[in-house]
DNA sequence: TCGGAAATCAAGACCC
DNA sequence: GGGTCTTGATTTCCGA
């Protein structure tokens, strides 16, 4: 069996530099994907000591998310039927 | 290192026993879980047959599951300010 | 544009009736399926009480039914095989 | 008892503004976060479509990742010696 | 029937 | 340490 090492090593050089392409690619998004994230927890430490509660806050933002994905969802319905209709 | 033969083995025979037991309940269990899934694709291909969409079906069936969800978060975070207040 | 609701109205009242009966089994199999899936999920966290490695549990339970769809599979070539001998 | 919006009724103008403009950071950055995990999943699949194992990508980035985490806690471990030595 | 996309689920990280 | 969020893996589902 082909080890991990050979299978790299058997790589065109094209292909290798494409490899080394994409995971700097996903490691950059997933740099600033975790800064969003330290940022979004800074919020919620602002918010706390402006007194509001951090738990009720979460729950709230939450439930906002869901109804938005709800209309969503009920555009994507509408637009089945209206699909449907044309059939 | 120990193979996994040998673990088993190695059990007492009240272990190997209760592992038995516990591998039957969960594939009983599983079996039932796939019968349903299997009605419920059938129930899909009655009403396909009957003329809906089973598409549209589908959307509509899990927008009502979400609506459910959507209800319980309420009370939920309904539930979250009650308790906030007796702070 | 027709509403949903318009639809809705303009469905004879048979098929509405079909459309809640199909609507009301699919979600009642959808809830049985739910709760089974709850069982399995408690088993498995009996088994982890008991100090099996529920990972290596599962790994086990899927391998099992690997095997039986394999069994099932050579069953079945069975089957066609002494079929053609009866032709 | 005080209804919800009894409660919103009841604060302040500056605290409801404040409550808003919270809400309205982090639903912001949340968004983007969202599109950052969307075009990492897109990489992904570019990376499918080039021939290369998704799982094994992923894996390998999470080791890279490990190994920086480990790297930044012995530049740690390294700052506090050093810090130790000029006491 | 296959492959991709999406839902589901448990494990791990992380904050309180 | 309890609970929530996130990630990773598995399973499921649909369309080609």
């Amino acid at each position: 069996m082909m080890s991990e090492q050979d299978r790299v090593d058997s790589m065109g050089d094209a292909t290798r530099e494409k490899l080394r392409q994409f995971i700097a690619r996903v490691e950059r998004l997933e740099a600033e994907k975790a800064e969003l994230a330290t940022d979004i927890r800074e919020v919620y430490s602002e918010m706390k000591s402006f007194g509001f509660d951090t738990k009720v806050m979460r729950k709230l933002i939450s439930l906002r998310k869901q109804d938005e994905n709800e209309r969503a969802e009920q555009e994507a319905l509408l637009d089945l039927y209206m699909g449907a209709l044309n059939d």
